[in-house]
DNA sequence: TACAATTGGTTACATAAAGTAACTAACTAA
DNA sequence: TTAGTTAGTTACTTTATGTAACCAATTGTA
């Protein structure tokens, strides 16, 4: 009845990452900061999940949200410290992927 | 309304990962082959969830299921190479952890 | 012989999360 | 006045997950 228990901190942050969409939205502010609408299109998440994991992250310490009052209005969002400090773990998978993962079809 | 595109190898290795459970599964083989009672009471996931993540594993090549016929009967769970080879991706988000997620508090 | 225990699941059903599409507020430009 | 822009929100449908009971094969026990 010894259960050995997963280190709970490695539960907490696999958790983050293994909801829907918050890895690609890291990884794709990792190329800097970006507008929602941006977002959206480039990972290809409805605004309604993208609004809810935003929010998550910004909880989380993870993203920042910027303001821009222009016109139209701009809204930024960014990764702090935190958020940066992913990038081994994202670079990891993307050389796993390179080795293991085959490229898949052109769709042209 | 050229959209820059993730790349789908990434996006392909993320969307494995991204999957609940899945990431604690493979975590928890990487220190050897086990059974699946062990494995539903160390992660904490049901028989159902399981059950399906590890068809889906074997599918994608990610582990391998061995039967011993004795008594009762033994079925193992293994990491292949290409499972296995997720250590590092692994050991940067343990890392992460320690680093940026605070200790939960002792339930003790 | 009947009953209980073990492993490795499956089934049926309830709840939570995600997908889809239409809509909105605030602002400006024509 | 109408249309266009950004950054969302709302209502609704579909899919995924959680929960608990159940099952087949086998052996050990009363």
């Amino acid at each position: 009845m010894d259960t050995s228990v997963i280190c709970p901190r490695f539960e907490s942050a696999i958790s983050i990452l293994s909801q829907r969409w918050t890895g690609l939205i890291i990884y794709q502010l990792l190329s800097g900061p970006q507008r929602f609408s941006q977002l959206t299109e480039v990972i290809g998440i409805s605004g309604r999940l993208l609004s809810e994991r935003l929010k998550n992250l910004e909880v989380q310490g993870l993203v920042s949200r910027t303001v821009y009052p222009e016109t139209p209005v701009r809204i930024e969002y960014e990764l702090t410290e935190k958020g940066k400090s992913l990038k081994p773990v994202m670079d990891e998978i993307q050389s796993w992927s390179q080795e293991w993962i085959e490229a898949p079809p052109e769709t042209k």
